[in-house]
DNA sequence: ATGGCGCGCGCAGCGCGA
């Protein structure tokens, strides 16, 4: 079983890479972050025709998650209970024997701003309800774009980006309040090469430069880790013409 | 070198992302 993670920057522009990436890569669950699109704007037919079924929940302009399976899904939730949010970011599901919860975790843009004050109130609503959640289902798989470099191994410039954005104690310390759940960062249950990214600035040639961030992760509880046989970010789609500028995580499951 | 790219919105140029 392979499930994926990919922050596809508006899934109306990169709809052809995901059709793409889907018959290529063939995973059986993939979430998706920052949709940017409303509900009935959702490419149901399309992906259908590529044998996923898809829940969603959308918004104009901004955010938006999806999980697309190839087997039936159902609908846990959307959104974090009991945080009201309208900044949609959220959505769990249950599939096969497992709960997938996608998540689309605030940028906070700067640590002075109001947004990081979201940022982390958002962090630990979330920890809160997943806390529970683990306890009800201990098969628990937590994947999105975290907007947190949780390690200076995920950073190109570790120095550069100290206490910056992504990068913050706080955030670090809210990254592993999650691990301190249970969890498990799939990417570091394996021997991985230096310097890998899932997500690369448009600007200053950064992908060309390899000059990133580890931003997208894949959690999963010790149960669903035990079944975990590799977990690897895949550049190539970052590499097309018009990509997003992040790129997909996976993880291969017995 | 603090701007550089790409997206949505909407039709100019701004807000936002990370």
């Amino acid at each position: 079983m392979k499930i994926a993670t990919w922050n596809v920057n508006s899934l109306k522009v990169r709809l052809p890479h995901v059709l793409d990436w889907l018959a290529q890569e063939s995973p059986d669950v993939l979430c998706l972050q920052e949709l940017k699109m409303e509900d009935k704007a959702f490419p149901v037919a399309e992906l259908a025709a590529a044998g996923y079924q898809a829940l969603f929940s959308g918004q104009k302009t901004y955010n938006g998650v999806a999980i697309l399976s190839k087997q039936p899904m159902s609908l846990v939730s959307v959104g974090i209970p009991g945080f009201a949010d309208e900044q949609k970011r959220v959505l769990a599901v249950d599939v096969a024997d497992m709960r997938v919860v996608c998540g689309y975790f605030p940028n906070g843009q700067s640590l002075d701003s109001d947004k990081f004050v979201y940022k982390m109130a958002w962090l630990e609503a979330l920890t809160a309800w997943l806390r529970v959640s683990v306890q009800e289902q201990p098969r628990l798989a937590l994947l999105g774009d975290f907007n947190i470099a949780p390690d200076d191994r995920d950073v190109h410039d570790p120095e550069a980006w100290r206490g910056q954005i992504h990068c913050s104690e706080a955030e670090r310390g809210a990254f592993q309040a999650l691990l301190d759940l249970g969890l498990l960062d799939a990417f570091r249950q394996f021997e991985q090469p230096e310097k890998i990214w899932s997500w690369w600035d448009y600007r200053m040639g950064a992908f060309r430069r390899n000059k990133g961030l580890r931003i997208d992760h894949i959690l999963l509880t010790p149960a669903l880790a035990a079944r975990c046989q590799a977990c690897w970010v895949d550049k190539e789609p970052r590499k097309l013409e018009r990509p997003s500028d992040h790129a997909p995580v996976v993880a291969e499951l017995q």
